[in-house]
DNA sequence: GCCAACGTTGGC
DNA sequence: GCCAACGTTGGC
């Protein structure tokens, strides 16, 4: 099992948002980068577990955590020219841009800020949302980071 | 709103 | 395949 720390911003899709859904399950659609693509296809698997990060907000940060539950599939928004996601060259047969489905599993009673992150930037040494210029909305985690992690935000993982 | 950093596009 | 121009991300 991987993990990994996916981000969203919390004006179009919030971890309450991802509570708030039937069966707590929401297809995370809309990814239209080539090396989150790849890490959904080669890397990402059914059972892998994911931090719910806020990006674009006042406090950034982990707010909760969620389960992988499916393998990578198509995005089926990238088809629909009604979608802000449509991508016009995409076509059926060869479909550019996979989705992971996920489900929510935990709110963290106290946000892990990034600014929290940064003061341990010793343990935490080689976290990709903490380099310089990481742009990636999906990133991997090692077991010893998500260990540390755990600890900040009060919780076992 | 600024701006650094990065990804993508497209002319050549 | 190079690279300039442009668009996007995301913290501040």
């Amino acid at each position: 099992m991987s993990y990994w720390l996916m981000k969203s911003e919390p004006d179009v899709f919030s971890i309450d948002d991802l509570a708030a859904r039937p069966h707590q399950i929401e297809p995370w659609n809309g990814v239209r980068n080539y090396q989150v693509r790849n890490m959904f296809r080669d890397q990402m698997k059914q059972g892998d577990l994911a931090l719910f990060y806020h990006s674009s907000c006042a406090e950034p940060g982990l707010y909760g955590l969620m389960k992988i539950i499916t393998d990578a599939y198509p995005d089926p928004t990238q088809f629909d020219p009604d979608s802000e996601y449509y991508d016009a060259a995409s076509r059926p047969e060869e479909p550019r841009w996979l989705l992971v489905e996920v489900q929510f599993v935990q709110k963290f009673a106290q946000p892990v800020l990034l600014s929290t992150l940064r003061e341990h930037a010793d343990e935490l040494a080689g976290l990709r949302v903490l380099e310089k210029g990481t742009r990636l909305s999906v990133t991997p985690v090692t077991p010893a980071h998500w260990k540390t992690i755990g600890r900040l935000a009060g919780v076992a993982l």
